[in-house]
RNA sequence: GCGGUUGUGGCGAAGUGGUUAACGCACCUGAUUGUGGUUCAGGCAUUCGUGGGUUCGAUUCCCAUCAGUCGCCCCA
């Protein structure tokens, strides 16, 4: 019997884990600053909720959801993105009436999708996400691309690049769908074959194709800039303005698609300048989602978010060669020598805990020599040696593990001076 | 869903149709009978992914299968 975790999913272990703790905790931070806060919804909710709120054409709800019936004969979703259960989680406890507007949360945790795995794809990812409900003023569209920029650049994060567009409302989009298609028909056969069932799924797909990238009719495919409406237009000229304002750097990409069906107005990827790591370049996902809250239920309010992958920011990280500041500190190590010895250590360590300080001992019956190793090996600032003969002068060295100095310090005394040096 | 690639100790990594399957790291012991990071000597463990086939004999050759990994699609 072997076990193994399932495809697509990682076990996090002692090492990486801290690293892990340290971006949560950047994160935190960040959303406190911009006031954003923090809600927590279930992992899974009625499959419904994401036929709706994802969308049913998309792939995710299409291919890609851990779908199962409950014992009470309910369909059930793991969840597959955020955005779905706290608009839900808005609408069900009546957020648009609460006194703070517009409402901004933020939320992290695992996402799951059915996908095969590669490079920064899993099956268990974990999100960080905002949403900014009960607004369409643009200069929240340009606070929440800041708050995103601002968690990378927190933490080291230089190789990025803030690409926007603008997707404008459903009459922009119908008018450009239709264009798309007339361009594109006449010679579909042309392009590839995902090209080809793009047509009808979401044409506006085409455009970004890797394969057929340097065909003569992408360039003279109809940009959806050309089609915004008047109001589009000038809300996109907003947006644009504030990122100036920020001092954020962006690019314009004309083809920049999301691929939730809830997205208008503004889009936005974030994306690694470097090669990074395998073929994926983006970090993070978002837009505007007027329309969203009453297509679940609420009533008519706009929203915008992102969501980014923990694991593509950590993943980024090393590939850019970014080392975290994860602090690993061992105050002091007690080495023992005989059974009597071990049962003072006991009692000192517990001691120096109770006082938050960091304390550890040997439970392997190893040598002096391999514990002081131990001790090395855990970057110990001190250490105590514990034999016979301290325990009959109720006096012990206490040795700094950086200079190599000792010092001679009674039992009694061993807390209040850990206290002083540590 | 489709395609590529890999599968040998805790980790990394050689290798061969034939008695005991290199080496490095890690770990343990000793040199140094109570003080670490260096050095030297010794020790330690592996169903050679799994199942079947060919063969006197398979970790090695063949088939299947599983798993990892990468890419496409799509996405974070």
């Amino acid at each position: 019997m072997n076990f193994k975790v399932p495809k697509g999913t990682q076990d996090i272990l002692p090492g990486q884990s801290e690293k892990w703790q340290l971006v949560e905790a950047k994160i935190r931070e960040l959303c406190n600053v911009y006031r954003y806060k923090e809600i927590r919804t279930p992992m899974f909710e009625s499959t419904e909720l994401f036929q709706r709120g994802v969308g049913d054409t998309t792939d995710i709800v299409q291919k890609e959801m851990y779908t199962f019936e409950d014992r009470g004969g309910r369909s059930m979703t793991l969840r597959p993105e955020g955005t779905a259960s706290a608009v839900r989680a808005y609408v069900e406890h009546k957020m648009f009436g609460s006194a703070d507007q517009p409402v901004k949360l933020y939320y992290t945790g695992p996402m799951f999708r059915y996908e095969r795995q590669q490079a920064g794809r899993y099956r268990q990812f974990v999100q960080f996400g905002v949403e900014a409900i009960g607004s369409a003023d643009p200069a929240i569209d340009a606070e929440v691309m800041a708050l995103a920029m601002d968690v990378y650049a927190s933490l080291g994060l230089k190789d990025l690049k803030l690409v926007i567009n603008s997707l404008g409302d459903k009459e922009t989009r119908d008018a450009h769908r239709d264009a798309l298609i007339k361009h594109f028909e006449p010679s579909i056969d042309e392009l590839c074959g995902d090209c080809q069932s793009r047509l009808a799924k979401n044409p506006l797909r085409i455009l970004d194709c890797k394969r057929d990238h340097e065909h003569p009719l992408m360039a003279t495919a109809p940009a959806l800039t050309d089609y915004l409406t008047a109001d589009s237009a000038a809300y996109f000229a907003k947006v644009k303005a504030y990122l100036d304002v920020l001092g954020i750097p962006y690019v314009v990409d004309p083809n920049l698609v999301r691929g939730l069906d809830y997205y208008n107005h503004t889009a936005f990827e974030v994306m690694l300048t470097s090669k990074g790591f395998g073929s994926i370049t983006t970090l993070c996902g978002g837009g505007r989602y007027n329309g969203l809250v009453e297509d679940i239920g609420g009533p008519e309010m706009p929203g915008i978010g992102f969501a980014m992958s923990i694991e593509r920011l950590l993943l980024a990280l090393e590939a850019e060669g970014i080392e975290l500041d994860v602090q690993d500190t061992l105050d002091m190590y007690v080495i023992t020598m005989g059974d009597a010895a071990k049962l003072k250590a006991v009692e000192l360590v517990s001691s120096f805990r109770a006082k938050g300080i960091s304390a550890e001992m040997d439970y392997l019956e190893r040598k002096m020599k391999a514990q002081m190793k131990a001790a090395d090996r855990a970057s110990a600032k001190y250490v105590i040696v514990l034999g016979d003969s301290e325990l009959e002068e109720q006096v012990v060295n206490v040795k700094n593990m950086a200079t190599g100095d000792q010092e001679k310090v009674e039992f009694g005394q061993l807390v209040q001076y850990m206290l002083e040096n540590k």
